[in-house]
DNA sequence: CCTAAAAAGGACTAAAAAGTCTTTTTTTAT
DNA sequence: ATAAAAAAAGACTTTTTAGTCCTTTTTAGG
């Protein structure tokens, strides 16, 4: 459904929100090992995620990445189409560029229901509503 | 959402199925121009789908693909799984690999009623459903 | 029996995604 | 000032997906 690189995105940040939600920050370290993900990967990722402002970062001894108010504030679907753009809530599910209500391919409506739960769902979901629910351990972002 | 492969398998098989109906068979180089897809790719594509029985084919002149009576049964969640794999109906949003009811991601319980609904939407669409829709040009499955 | 038309098979190349490593920059604390 | 800790940047390698081309096999029709 989504990329690795998205799927590993949205852990790193729900992670960080996580973490980073008493003024903490949190090293590439602690997220990799945090969410089981290969450390120089997810490093990339976030990097990208912080140059796109979707969250912070700080160089230097005791720096890391956090989220401020405005990054709790953003949603799934805000991570997901910085990642992966929106083909994904808005793109044909048969690959057809012009695929549209008055062109349509065999499952375009059926399937635009679909992506629109898809996209209200992730939409829905804060960054930092998470928060508690992990903390205990009634979710989970890393494999057993 | 789904492989290219897969999206070419789709419309490929759609396409078949339409053009086959009548006991007529249909050649590669017919369905590249009719879905608009790279020939010798959709060829590897459709030798797959034969060596899986999901589609019939006849070597020699006059040959081609076709669909026969138990072929035309099959779904379109049929073709995507044998193409891409059941990861997409079954797999965890996050990408992990132990995520269930009792170990959950975030997002597990309001992705797997999406995905469901994925699954029955393509489920419940059968190859032979598109024909006649697909000839009166209401559904289309190639670019314009 | 021969030819031509078709799919089947196999060996490739190209592009994209995933993943790794090394160096540089920034920053804090001593 | 310096050393160490951290992210940022850049250059890679590996793996997977997408796509192409050439040869072989099968088969219908003359």
């Amino acid at each position: 459904m989504f990329s690795k690189t998205c799927e590993y995105a949205i852990r790193a940040v729900l992670f960080i929100a996580q973490k980073s939600k008493d003024g903490n920050k949190v090293s590439i370290k602690e997220i990799a090992k945090g969410i089981k993900s290969p450390e120089y990967f997810i490093a990339k990722i976030l990097q990208d995620l912080s140059r796109k402002k979707m969250i912070q970062s700080a160089k230097g001894p005791n720096g890391g990445f956090y989220l401020n108010k405005q990054s709790l504030k953003y949603s799934l679907a805000d991570v997901v189409k910085t990642i992966d753009g929106d083909a994904i809530f808005s793109g044909c599910g048969l690959g057809l560029e012009h695929c549209s209500e008055t062109r349509p391919c065999p499952i375009h409506h059926k399937f635009k229901k679909i992506r629109k739960e898809l996209y209200d769902m992730l939409r829905s979901a804060r960054l930092g509503e998470f928060n508690e629910r992990l903390e205990k351990s009634l979710l989970h972002l890393r494999r057993a």
